[in-house]
This record gives C-alpha cells, structure tokens and sequence, in this order.
DNA sequence: CTGCATCCTGCGAGATACTG
DNA sequence: CAGTATCTCGCAGGATGCAG
C-alpha cells in the first residue's frame, strides 16, 4: 500500500537520517576517536614508536583482541603504521603516522578543554543530584 | 592466597586501568561526547533554543528514549539548560549554556579537521582494503 | 612474540504502551 | 506536548585456546 503507518514512516526518517549521518565527515571521524582505546592508542604512540608488547603494557586495561582490532583500524584509516622485522620472535612495531600526529593534535585540544573544565562538570553534576 | 594466577593478575591490572581512566578529565569528557547523540544535540542547539519537538524533528535517528537521556545527562553537566512553560500544553525549551557553547566550539574544531582530512583518510581505506 | 578463531555474556538501545 | 516504564534482543567486547 502506499500510505504508511506511523510507525513505518518513523522508521523510514530513522533510515534515512541514519544514511546521512554516514556519510558525514565529522561523523565517521568522531566515531573512530570514540573508540575506547584509539585515544589511548594514540597518546601512547604519541612519543614514538612502540612495540606490541609495550603497547599491551601501556595500555594495561585493554584486551589482546581490543588492542589487535583497534590498531587494525588506526592502519587501515592511515593513522598508524605497522612495520613487522622479522625476527625470531617476530618483532612489531607501530607509530604514527603524519595524519596520526595530526589527529593527535586535535585530540589533545579536546583534552586540554576537559581538563579546563572538568572542574565545572562535576560541580554542575553535584548541584543536579542534589 | 598470596600468589595470583596469571589470569587473575591480569584482570586485577585490567581493574586498575580501569579505575585510573575513570579518573581522568580528558576521558570523562570524551565519553560524553562519544555518545551517539550528544554532539547533534549540540549542534541543534548551537543555533539558539529549540523546543523538545522541534529536536526529535532535527534529529530525526534519535529515538524519544536516546532524546530525553542525552538531554538529561548534558543538562546534568550543566551543558545545556531546561526551561519549563507551563501552558498548556506543557512548553520545554532547551538551550546550551555558556559551558555548552564552549564545547561545542571544541567539537566545531573536530569537525574542521575531519573535513579537511576525510578524504586522506578514505583513501588510505581503499588502499588498505585492497 | 604477535596474533586469529571461537564461544559466551551483559548491557545498551529500540519498540511499545501508559501518564501528567 | 513531554515525557516515564517495561520488555526484549543484538552485538560489542572479554575469555580462552590455537598458530606462525
């Protein structure tokens, strides 16, 4: 039929918003640094390269398969690179790439805000639960 | 017993983190604008108040539960303010405060920068993929 | 050492129905 | 109009075991 209930047409909007949402820069970008670790990840490779080891150490809170999965899509995107030497045992490294350290400038503003205002946040939140 | 098993030790590092994350400003800020919808709710409202209806229309993906939870919580931050009219019937504006419009600012940065390297980012994508 | 494959669980988010 | 309450379900992410 073509008229549609409520309900349908709700889930159309949803789609639809969804698919534009999508293709959004800003989008795609906020949800690769929403990421819990890429953040993490970024600030560890911040001072030079690391190995995977080092990183699992670093990075004491994150899994070996949410480290793995998310320095796969750091690579992927361009933002680290990942240099394997073969040795025995195999050797990993991992740095940042140019467009990593770049992303990792933008990170830091938004850290450098937190910290300015964090202050603020947790006084608003007090005075909410009260 | 005084010794832990390897697995044990881990998860208590794991616990650690975890705690020492939960500390940080940097990370309780990233984890608000993470959400999903908080930065369209900023968006929406960086051009002046908008009525509740008025926001499930702009943000048309969010459904009514994810609306009213994502305004709860930025108005427990003190991000954004909530004005009741009581007409009938009922009138809620909201609007972002002064805190409000200092990070949407911060976000508006992240914006910048992803529209100005999407498109290295995409790239290095297809090349990865293939 | 550096990972991939598998299984399993908890929690977040949508759907739905009701209220002031 | 502006929400709250409840139920259900998918899937992100941890645990574990195996491999190059």
């Amino acid at each position: 039929m073509a008229t549609l209930t409520a309900a349908q047409r709700r889930q159309q909007d949803r789609a639809a918003y969804d698919a534009f949402l999508a293709a959004c820069p800003a989008r795609k970008v906020l949800e690769r640094i929403s990421d819990k670790w890429v953040t993490l990840v970024l600030a560890a490779l911040g001072d030079g390269p690391k190995r995977y080891r080092d990183l699992t150490r670093i990075i004491a809170g994150a899994s070996q398969k949410m480290l793995t999965q998310t320095l796969r899509a750091l690579e992927r995107d361009g933002l680290v690179a990942r240099t394997v030497t073969a040795e025995v045992p195999v050797r990993v490294d991992y740095e940042l790439t140019e467009l990593g350290r770049s992303l990792h400038a933008v990170v830091r503003q938004l850290k450098d805000w937190a910290e300015c205002h964090i202050a603020e946040i947790e006084q608003a939140r007090t005075a909410y639960d009260s």
